[in-house]
DNA sequence: TATGAATGAGCATTCATTCAT
DNA sequence: TATGAATGAATGCTCATTCAT
């Protein structure tokens, strides 16, 4: 019993990541549950067995993504460190998962409109699978504001310390979250590939001096 | 027969007039070429005397987009003014052109997955519209080298001037890049929304200056 | 332009009479719109041209059902006979329509079930098609009525003209249509086999006499 | 080992008891076998160890509601009162089984088509199991025909006591059977509701009577 | 024996594209 | 040239039935 329902837990997984393969290669409106089906090589049955539907399917990818950079955020948070190196680190971090999940962030951010579904309210319709997620879009959008939230209060941090000039902290993090966004979402021009090092090198340095040069006294 | 040909080329513009209002509104995969039939008031098969497929509709569009903008960056630059001004009224221009053109500008960066087909060269198609674009992709990119050009020789010119740091120009035009996109594309979170102003004055400010706090002598 | 709107009101009529065939034959759910296409010799896309959907399909092919009848009703209650004719013709009629349209028949009284959508007031959805039958189930319902109406004034006729005794009508008009239903939707026993003649000559017997036997004075 | 037959026995007859209750509910085709298996707090997949398929239950079930309805009718038929009497509490008697298996019987008399399999003689398959019902059709059929038999005896009698008018019982009970389930299958029209009393009086009055006003001597 | 898991075969519907006039 | 009509190929999702334990 206890086995099953850990083989159980595996499959679903499974499919997950599958699910997120093709996603990732395919986003959300050209990957067919079809190919997702044969990615994880299990029936299209089955794979309505573990997920109500294919939104479905990407909302819990989705939202796992932004439960793993939470925590890995929150740790960063954590650390002993001045505001400055913390937030060199949420970058580089960041970045990193931009980077495995690539296309994926695209569905989010992108492919909104194919999303719609799972962004609007229950729509009353008589729920046939009583036992499930009931507001899907709030669950996520309560996540993205934690994470956004964090690179606020690191900021505050700063600017208390005095490492930050004084500013909005909720709009210099938002403007963090579009340079990194930005960087990753570029169209298919084939420019320069940048390492996860040189990247955080590179919008760190940016993000903390600006272009401006800086007159010596 | 000079009149003929004027005729074809007013409705070919119109035709794009209505696609990209189409575009706009449901973006690429939600667009249907009944929709932007309708929208035209031409039947959809005349649609395809005039574009070989729906996804050369949209390549015209974006490729028209870049023409645009890279024309009144142009114009920017040309302007007798300080690097720093240029870049301020760059940055507000390029929003103002994503605001107009929200979800097509989604296309580019985000539907490129449905765009495939045009990224790819030549695929050995019969081609039976003989006199037609060979290679789109090749254009829309050197496009877009040339937009991202612009933004380099500005900092360029800033640099010289001792405006700007020293830097890596390509960079710099790069992170720009990426900070107004990141800007524009931010997922299905209910945010504050700025004024084209607004937004220009901030992201102006950020890549300006950081976040640094900075030392007085 | 004539002529295109006859054609197209033909295969209109073609398709809908195919379909009949089918829905005759299998049942509403049994019956696939491949089936219908198959029947019809046109490609399912092509049925979806001419009609919403399946169940839209049905609603004609009841709706003209009916409508047919009422005005076949309607006819025979204008003759100058005498009540008891016209209810014998009417009789006649009715089992006349329903044995050319058996199992269709069925549909209607059997398959609620899956017409239930039919049945239901627009459950606020978009319609995303803007000039369709907006209320379904109210014309087919007031032409059922209409029907059972007329069984109810030719009754009301004989009874004020004292051929039939005095009853409520709208009883009398129920019992009727339940007799002839009842007759036609016979379980899978296979029993004898009336024509339609006999058929109308029982009904109407038994209708009129009933089975108990008068006392002569 | 006698036990564990009476034990199978039970989750049989139970089983065949939850799927009632769901057919009742939502007439075969809409009742899926998770439902029953739901109902019947087994696993589906043991439903098909006490059931060969989704049909046999439907079967077993409708065989079973004949088996109750003839052997109620039967007792009705040995009461020592008049054939008239008896015909009233019989129509009384058919009226409580439709209305308590409404949908039910809407499946025999509706859903022919979906039961196909079951009505014909053996397919030809390999039986898997081997220890089935082979031949089904038939004794429903003939379950059927005694019902209808009781029903034209109890007629016979009364022709014979004089209480009705000399005819072809066979008939009378035909028509009789079609009086009660025509009225039990109406279409989807919220006619006046009659409770079984009613029903049971209005039906009998007109089959008894007819409709014709009896002239007095 | 009992069952959770797995699936093949379907189904209604959509849409970019082609054809015939 | 312009277009109404036609369609092939998909797509997300369902369900009766079988398998493996």
């Amino acid at each position: 019993m206890e086995r099953e329902k850990q083989r159980q837990e595996e499959n679903r997984r499974y499919i997950l990541q599958a699910a997120e393969k093709v996603f990732v290669k395919k986003g959300y409106r050209l990957a067919t549950v079809d190919d997702i089906a044969d990615e994880a090589q299990f029936s299209k049955a089955t794979l309505y067995r573990y997920f109500k539907s294919k939104s479905d399917i990407v909302f819990e990818i989705i939202y796992n993504t932004f439960e793993e950079s939470y925590a890995g955020m929150k740790k960063i948070q954590m650390q002993p460190v001045k505001a400055e190196q913390k937030l060199k680190k949420i970058i580089g971090f960041i970045i990193s998962v931009y980077h495995r999940k690539k296309n994926l962030s695209r569905v989010i951010f992108v492919e909104k409109a194919a999303l719609k579904k799972l962004f609007k309210k229950g729509s009353g319709f008589q729920d046939p699978h009583p036992d499930f997620h009931p507001d899907l879009a709030p669950r996520l959008e309560s996540k993205m504001i934690q994470i956004s939230d964090i690179m606020s209060e690191i900021i505050q941090e700063g600017v208390q310390a005095g490492e930050f000039r004084d500013m909005d902290v909720r709009d210099a993090s938002l403007v963090l979250g579009a340079l990194l966004r930005g960087f990753y979402f570029r169209g298919p021009l084939r420019e320069k590939q940048y390492t996860i090092r040189d990247a955080t090198e590179l919008l760190y340095t940016f993000f903390m001096y600006g272009i401006k040069r800086i007159e010596k006294a």
